[in-house]
DNA sequence: ACCATACACCCATCT
DNA sequence: AGTGGAATCG
DNA sequence: AGATGGGTGTATCGATTCCAC
């Protein structure tokens, strides 16, 4: 299964073809200077080429010449010559004492610094600490450190490589060793035949603005003062849905920053200039938080009448009777999620072994009930049903649509979580799901279960579906029950995907099943799994709720 | 699937 | 000394 | 006792190497 890498140059093969791939269909997004980039790369020697991905690739951007030793590149200096010439490596970088530390080993430090150093025996950041008051300027690294016969290297081209990086990949998560990840077989990916058209961006605007929210994020993860950050993002909506969503949660994220600090009223503001899902929920918290329960009553309400969400409805009617009640209106009754008796399982178990969950000791306890029948129990949450419609659906999920896929490397299409994926494929998932009318769907399963397995998917844990679970649930499942679990999770696939019951038990004698979803002491129904149960329940699919309690121990 | 969600475990407060 | 986290590599 | 909001920790290929503590 491990294949062996062959060439030595691996990955500089691998960082060729982004190029050429980024030069053959999407010239008309880079500058002069860019296209002048890629064309001058070429030109070089291969050691020189190499050198410089290998320092693309590494963490941060300065490294010391020793670290750099390379079998298939060798002469470093040499190797480093024509960059220095571009000016795209720095041979001589000047140096805050910071970034020497980031390069120096402890007992080096202690040889640059005796003299200024109390202890020795000081944490290495404790001394930087101690020593920055003293040292403020910038030097190079001889200068720091002239017992050093070493140099420091510092790349300058890692704005440019990110900027290819974002554009072949649509993100700035993956990274150039996904290429040897999938040469090696630890990534299967799905050949999607998508045109040579298909591009992850349209605009060079729009790979500025994704850039430009990418940098505010990461000062605001850094910790600089959210006030700094929010002067730099726009305060209009992008006209690019896609990123306005990332411009939403970014703002999302600085709201909830506030919140954990307690700056309520600056929370409050920051979440009403964004419509990322919740985002209204938590504004209204904010306004009740500041005592402005009017205000809080009256977003409360508005958001009643149009919810964004089943979430957000299910919020609401905790929220609204709260504010009744601070407002002094005459009480209105919350409604309680109710849960049918005869679907409740209570358990009284001795307490286990630290190291097993309470789920795994309720399959256990369930498996060997009933010595009479033959019944199974899996432990599966969102897996099985999750794991089921991928591979039904595997087809419709994977269809080039325009957009969806635009290199080798996408574990899914990537506009899953736009509002109109499925409107994109409607036809193919009709007619996926169509095949549970006959019994098609289990020869659709079965296919897909033997010729894509490994590959990854949004939707298939390979790892827990086993051939034994998918013959249990392809029998004792009715395709009736799976179209009704389907039908939910594409209403919504990021909110509906999870919160599915933790155990699912088989009689196979009588093709019959029940999900079980488990709760120990202390652990109580989350929302989603509470929406899952009630639209089972309605629909007359079987699940019940395990409640665990631990039985006393006999002393 | 945008270093994240999703899950369980834990606590404080209010009724 | 030994341990653990981060970085590197294929 | 229970409901509610809130905060936490865990996990991402796996082997090897380096370095701080
Ligand atoms: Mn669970
Ligand atoms: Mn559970």
């Amino acid at each position: 299964m491990i294949k062996l890498i062959e060439n030595r140059f691996y990955y500089l093969e691998n960082f060729c073809t982004v190029l050429e791939w980024i030069a053959e269909r999407y010239s008309d997004l880079l500058t002069a200077q860019e296209r002048e980039f890629i064309d001058h790369f070429h030109l070089l020697s291969k050691e020189t080429k190499a050198l410089l991905v290998r320092m693309v690739m590494r963490k941060g951007d300065l490294f010391r010449s020793s670290k750099l030793a390379y079998d298939e590149i060798g002469s470093v200096e040499d190797a480093a010559a024509p960059l220095i010439m571009l000016g795209w490596v720095d041979e001589n970088p000047w140096l805050s004492l910071d970034e020497l530390f980031g390069l120096l080993k402890k007992a080096e430090i202690s040889q640059v610094f005796g003299s200024s150093l109390h202890k020795t025996a000081a944490r290495k950041s404790d001394q930087l600490l101690a020593l920055r008051g003293e040292f403020t300027d910038s030097r190079d690294f001889t200068a720091w450190y002239p017992a050093s016969n070493e140099r420091v290297y510092q790349v300058q081209i890692t704005p440019i490589c990110d900027r290819l990086r974002l554009m072949f990949f649509g993100n700035l998560r993956q990274d150039w060793s996904e290429f040897v990840l999938a040469d090696l077989g630890i990534f299967q990916y799905e050949k999607v035949e998508f045109s040579a058209s298909s591009r992850g961006f349209r605009s060079r605007q729009d790979i500025d603005d994704y850039l430009h929210l990418h940098r505010c994020r990461e000062r605001f993860l850094l910790g600089e003062p959210p006030e700094e950050v929010l002067k730099d993002i726009p305060a209009r909506v992008y006209d690019n849905d896609w990123l306005e969503g990332r411009r939403s949660k970014l703002l999302f994220q600085i709201a909830q920053h506030y919140e954990q600090i307690k700056q309520f009223p600056a929370a409050l503001n920051v979440y009403g200039q964004c419509q990322y899902s919740g985002s209204r929920v938590r504004a209204i918290r904010m306004m009740e938080r500041c005592a402005q329960f009017e205000s809080a009553f009256s977003l409360a309400n508005i958001a009643e009448r149009t919810p964004e969400s089943e979430a957000e409805k299910q919020q609401l009617l905790r929220i609204l009777p709260r504010l009744h009640r601070k407002l002094g209106h005459p009480r209105i009754p919350a409604v309680h999620h109710h849960l049918d008796p005869a679907s409740r399982i209570d358990l009284a178990l001795p307490k286990p072994e630290p190291l097993i969950s309470v789920e795994e000791l309720v399959r256990v306890h369930l498996e060997q009930l009933s010595r009479q029948q033959r019944v199974r129990v899996h432990y599966v949450e969102n897996a099985l049903i999750n794991s089921l419609f991928g591979l039904l659906c595997w087809s419709a999920i994977f269809a080039p649509i325009p957009g969806a896929f635009f290199h080798p490397f996408h574990t899914g299409p990537a506009d899953l979580h736009s509002p109109d994926f499925y409107r994109r494929r409607e036809s193919q998932f009709i007619n996926s799901l169509l095949q549970l009318d006959s019994d098609q769907y289990t020869h659709t399963i079965r296919h897909n279960f033997r010729e894509k397995a490994g590959i990854q998917s949004p939707f298939v844990f390979w790892d827990v579906l086993t051939e034994e679970l998918l013959d249990l649930a392809l029998s004792c499942v009715p395709a009736l029950h799976l179209k009704i679990w389907f039908e939910r999770m594409l209403l919504d696939i990021k909110l509906n995907r999870a919160g599915m019951p933790d155990l699912i038990q088989f009689w196979p004698d009588e093709k019959r099943y029940r999900m079980i979803e488990v709760k120990g002491p202390g652990d109580r129904l989350q929302d989603n799994q509470m929406r899952w149960l009630d639209y089972c329940a309605k629909h007359d699919i079987p699940v019940a709720v395990c409640y665990v309690q631990w039985a006393e121990r006999v002393e």
